[in-house]
DNA sequence: GCCTCATTCAACCATTCGGTTGACGATTCA
DNA sequence: TGAATCGTCAACCGAATGGTTGAATGAGGC
């Protein structure tokens, strides 16, 4: 309970900006510059790059630059800890959380194994 | 994408203070007053208050009066929509995410289903 | 070398945050 | 009734946020 506190702070609160939850949710079509990532957006481009650098400072997105551009990556691992932080919850009040994992088997987000003996 | 937005906002920003974290996980073992729940942290109970204050505005957390005690209740179904943007993640870059579901399971959080014809 | 495109830096502004202290409204108990 | 307990409110403080604009840096193209 010490040692990710920080980044779970970090990824937490760089998730609770809109404008970053869609950045993120855009990225899930692939890299993207900086300012083609921006294009919907109604901010300056400034103000992106400020979001993709609180992404990027929680570790959600790399960056690498090709050419004169500058590519973003969305690394979908690092929302791992944080994800494991809600489904222990999940776990500790099980009953709660019923009708969570009926959803996700219902969606199709949760596929329900076969592959154990 | 627009409905919950500031319900989702409201509860990443909630959690990402390590001490609405903490709270967080301390009502896991049950209801608890105000104080009795500020007790183990070196804060002003003012402040504990107002950290109950956005935890309850995020729904995460309601209180019942009881004489002149307040308890608090972790409202464990409120993190859901959370929950599910980001497995939505995992189910869209499911590659990244096997270890996570292996780890759920390994850690018990997961339970194998056992319950479906 | 120079111009242009892509991105970030710097300074600034208004607002919110996390915290403190002290006063205040409820409630219980003697 | 009066005193103690529980919790919140109000005002304040310093620091961080989310945004703007304008200048500066980096990389290609001519």
């Amino acid at each position: 309970m010490t040692g990710s506190d920080a980044h779970l702070d970090a990824t937490f609160a760089a998730l609770a900006d809109p404008t970053r939850r869609a950045i993120v949710a855009r990225l899930l079509d692939g890299d993207m510059t900086v300012s083609a990532l921006a294009e919907p957006f109604e901010q300056s481009l400034a103000a992106i790059s400020k979001h993709l650098g609180i992404l990027t400072r929680a570790g959600l997105v790399t960056q690498r630059r090709e050419g004169r551009a500058k590519y973003c990556r969305l690394e979908i691992a690092s929302l791992r800890p944080a994800v494991i932080w809600m489904e222990s919850f999940g776990h500790a009040a099980a009953e709660d959380f019923d009708a969570l994992e009926a959803f996700l088997k219902g969606e199709g987000l949760l596929p329900a194994e076969d592959d154990q003996p």
